[in-house]
DNA sequence: CTTGAGTCCGTACTTAAGTACGTTGTTATA
DNA sequence: TATAACAACGTACTTAAGTACGGACTCAAG
């Protein structure tokens, strides 16, 4: 797992092999995400390892994590025995949260689709149907308000 | 569509009545949701109406939307033919929206139980195993890093 | 040797959607 | 009439995840 030292780079370098801007190594370096580099002559030197860092914290932020998550995450990092049942927990929280997030957007989802049949489109000339009070109730006012019964 | 002076509410009423705080409707009120109320003695005094306004902010804030879509939503209020195109754009961008943000979530999801099965719980004697790595690579890795073919 | 690009640092600003604070003014009730 | 409760106002603070700024420093190329 050596490093050989011709492969440091400049923050620069890194940001641009990351896909993201200096001064976000610069807010999670202070953020704790990544550890404090070495320097030559004043000037910070990543290594490989910090570009796969960043490119995993932007990965799992990709999936809905926050940055807290992503510490977490890297906090247990190597899954041994000791850890692995805080991993395991870590887990199956998230599986927990996302699948009630997406409980909610299908909600949302079928209200939505259900307003723009009622209300939105159908109907072209509804001058009664006001948004507001379609809104309301569940939406059980739009066939009202479009002079459709139920 | 009169409104019976009886009816007036103080901005302490009107924000129980809509299940939100007072400051938050100085709030909306600041940002333009709410037109600026008539008032007695310097009181703000509120009707009906503005209690169907903020309960609609809330529903469709529920319903993903900002408070600039509800904006957006409250200027094309009347579904009159002319703002009827608008309002038909406006649900299929949000459900277009909705619908992938599910999507993300579902593949996130499925990526999350995978992780969790073959990297978290089963494998109980894996030293190799790194998070950093079962996050690369669509996590094509976690199977070979646990020491079984896939 | 100079110039320009890159880097350093601390600090302030950004967006969204409020929440909190401190002071002063009004109203309803005991 | 006194006092508590409520209202008004402007301002500052909050969280998340950065972005921007300004002045100083360093490095590589011409």
């Amino acid at each position: 797992m050596e490093q050989s030292l011709q492969e440091l780079m400049t923050i620069g370098v890194l940001a641009k092999e990351a896909g993201v801007g200096v001064e976000t190594i610069r807010f999670y370096q202070r953020k704790g995400l990544l550890k404090t580099p070495q320097r030559t002559s004043g000037f910070r030197k990543y290594t490989q390892a910090d570009l796969r860092r960043i490119k995993f914290i932007k990965r799992v932020q990709g999936l809905g994590f926050t940055l807290n998550d992503a510490q977490s995450l890297l906090d247990i990092n190597a899954c041994s025995p000791e850890t692995q049942p805080l991993l395991e927990q870590v887990c199956i929280e998230k599986i927990d949260e996302i699948e009630k997030k997406i409980a909610d957007l299908n909600r949302i989802l079928g209200e939505l689709r259900q307003f723009h049949q009622s209300c939105g489109c159908e109907s072209s000339n509804n001058t009664e149907c006001r948004l507001l009070e379609c809104f309301e109730n569940d939406w059980e006012c739009c066939d009202t308000f479009n002079g459709r019964k139920k």
